[in-house]
DNA sequence: TGTACATCAGTGAACGCGCGTTCACTGATGTAC
DNA sequence: TGTACATCAGTGAACGCGCGTTCACTGATGTAC
């Protein structure tokens, strides 16, 4: 009988992998991707570092799985907070609401949890798998989706559609950074809070957006492909 | 006679802490701020360890130094290339020009030199001097004075200029971190461009746009600030 | 049901590494007279 | 112009640290018979 719970046998751990990891999510989200070593998480668990060799392979193995924990919880929050929110009777309004609200999940959870934040992101770990291989009800596929819903409730014209979800991404990434380790990081909450709802009011107001004149459009792609 | 020319005039260096901070912005250049230490500084200088510290307190001193470095490098680099640029002679083009160059300028440093981008928004170095102290000729200045065009100009609505700066950084520093560090980095050159043009296409759209019903911009707003 | 034994999952000690930092020192420099 | 001497800017050796990793080992587990 080998449940997953963490019992303590004694000489036996148990389930050593898990318990490990779960220490090294804590030491991400205290200190960062730079406080995860073997020799800490060990310590943590209260073994031996020669002990996490029968788990991982080494070092970089232990930061992978830290990071996908991280990646995983960062989903976790995002979906939770996603799954209790108030209904809108029209479309549209209920799709750009799910829009900032998605993004209001991201930076909640970067604000909330930097160091797993800057864990989930890491560049030390093996690079993230391909967008499309994630799981179906992952934040980004939400941001797939309510872009699509977007195209057909008539808000963002088709031809716009594409690579919407990395401006969005990007935006709040941006975001996230700037709060949470940039130039916003000491600024207050109200300025905090102007900064974000300002900047996804210029976001959803861009994708249905016409005032640019097609020369004008063309005039900005110019300079943006320089 | 010392001038700030670096002549090794055999024991003593010359001008050993400038010579330090170019050695620290190679390592950072070559490899992010991970690689700026003490004894690599030194040892690329050709000089003992403890050479340093006749110029910097210690190790955070010269990471601080060298983040400047990176710091002033990017500046320079982004206002080399928007110095030669084409004229317009019609204000909302130029300005929309300026702003998706200054935008453009962000992302090529970021692309041609991640290692010295990444160690410029360094974590572990002291926290940026307030944006407000910044020079005058620096890039954020820059992006000040074209938002206000945008103003001037009568493409954006002064209402709704507070706050657009971080809204255009936000962006623009989360689309190089996606193309450098992120999901992204993989992408081929046409795919990338097509985002940062779209990017920057919503944005601007978005500046502008009155697509929005004040209805709807509650309901954004109202998500945002969740 | 008992027992011998292979296998599994840990221990404990040790290795080498590069780092930051400090110490007593010494060669080079320039200035007062 | 020459020289004694204070000061400056380096050297070289050493310290302790925490890390990743490896080694020979041993206690615990479970299975064949």
């Amino acid at each position: 009988m080998s449940s997953s719970v963490s019992v303590r046998a004694g000489y036996h751990h148990g389930d050593l992998r898990n318990a490990l990891i779960e220490a090294a999510a804590e030491l991400a989200r205290t200190g960062g991707p730079q406080a995860v070593t073997i020799r800490a998480a060990a310590r943590a668990v209260g073994v031996t570092p020669t002990a996490a060799y029968r788990h991982f392979s080494g070092h970089e193995q232990l930061l992978d799985a830290t990071r996908d924990e991280a990646m995983l919880r960062m989903s976790q929050a995002m979906n939770t907070e996603l799954a209790c929110r108030p209904e809108d009777t029209d479309r549209v309004t209920r799709a750009l609401r799910d829009l900032a609200a998605i993004g209001r999940g991201y930076l909640n959870f970067a604000l909330a949890q930097p160091g797993l934040f800057r864990t989930a992101f890491c560049l030390d770990a093996k690079p993230l798998p391909p967008v499309d291989e994630q799981v179906n009800d992952g934040p980004f596929q939400k941001l797939l989706t309510v872009l699509d819903e977007l195209v057909d409730c008539g808000y963002l014209p088709a031809e716009r559609r594409p690579m919407a979800e990395f401006a969005a991404w990007s935006l709040v990434h941006g975001m996230a950074t700037l709060l949470i380790d940039g130039a916003l990081s000491d600024a207050g909450e109200d300025v905090r809070k102007e900064v974000v709802v300002r900047s996804m009011t210029i976001f959803a107001e861009g994708l249905g957006g016409a005032t640019l004149t097609p020369e004008l459009r063309a005039a900005v792609a110019d300079a943006a492909r320089g």
